[in-house]
DNA sequence: GGGAAGATGTTCT
DNA sequence: GAACATCTTCCCT
């Protein structure tokens, strides 16, 4: 598969966090192979964004959010989940998209085994967290370059399929809740929450 | 050093 | 629809 490059990522990070739909995120392991259609995101930004993770500077935990684009952004929340994102833009800018659902493709058993549930397939990829256990992405993989196995972004050909994309505000969001940064495929059934809000 | 909040998921009503 | 488990990070005292 070819795989999505440093030209794709270094834009600006809402027209990234856009065209990321339809696209392929693959991760290898000694298990196999995990394989979704990422089908929704949400764009975090440098100017006027308090609910960004770069808002108040750079830290230690968000460090890599001022690196190079195309590098994974991988953090703990809530005592219990990871979340991952995708560094976008200029180096030094702070900004990233972060990746909230994807429908499954390659590896559904693998999956339903490490999430560990008895829930539907619609429910197994359709979250931040879900997606981290399913795609046994954890805090190791913060700083992973992105073009690289075995945590990597692929091409896909018929990504028109996935199209139109819907724009609504973010979620879980205690600051800027009225900003429209979070995009998702119409229609889509793996989607975290509906894709209309309000 | 302490405390509050957090880009969530699950379970219960 | 609401409560809560769980723990790291960051800001404040």
């Amino acid at each position: 598969m070819q795989l999505l490059g440093e030209n794709f990522f270094g834009r600006e990070t809402v027209e990234v966090a856009r065209d990321l739909l339809g696209h392929f995120l693959c991760r290898e392991s000694a298990e196999g192979l995990v394989s979704g259609i990422i089908v929704e995101t949400e764009a975090y930004l440098s100017n006027n964004d308090p609910a960004c993770h770069a808002a108040r500077g750079k830290t230690s935990r968000n460090a890599v959010m001022f690196g190079l684009p195309g590098m994974a952004y991988v953090y703990f929340i809530y005592g219990n989940h990871y979340c991952f994102n995708v560094v976008t833009g200029q180096e030094g800018v702070g900004e990233a998209v972060l990746v909230r659902s994807v429908e499954p493709v390659d590896g559904l058993p693998l999956i339903v085994a490490r999430r560990g549930q008895a829930v539907s397939k619609t429910n197994l990829t359709n979250g931040p967290g879900k997606l981290c256990q399913a795609f046994d992405v954890d805090s190791s993989f913060n700083g992973h370059d992105l073009r690289e196995k075995p945590l990597y972004l692929g091409l896909n050909k018929t990504v028109s399929q996935y199209r139109p994309v819907k724009t609504t505000t973010r979620i879980g969001l205690s600051v800027a809740q009225d900003k429209p940064l979070r995009y998702v495929v119409t229609g889509n059934a793996y989607l975290s929450r509906r894709e209309y809000l309000g």
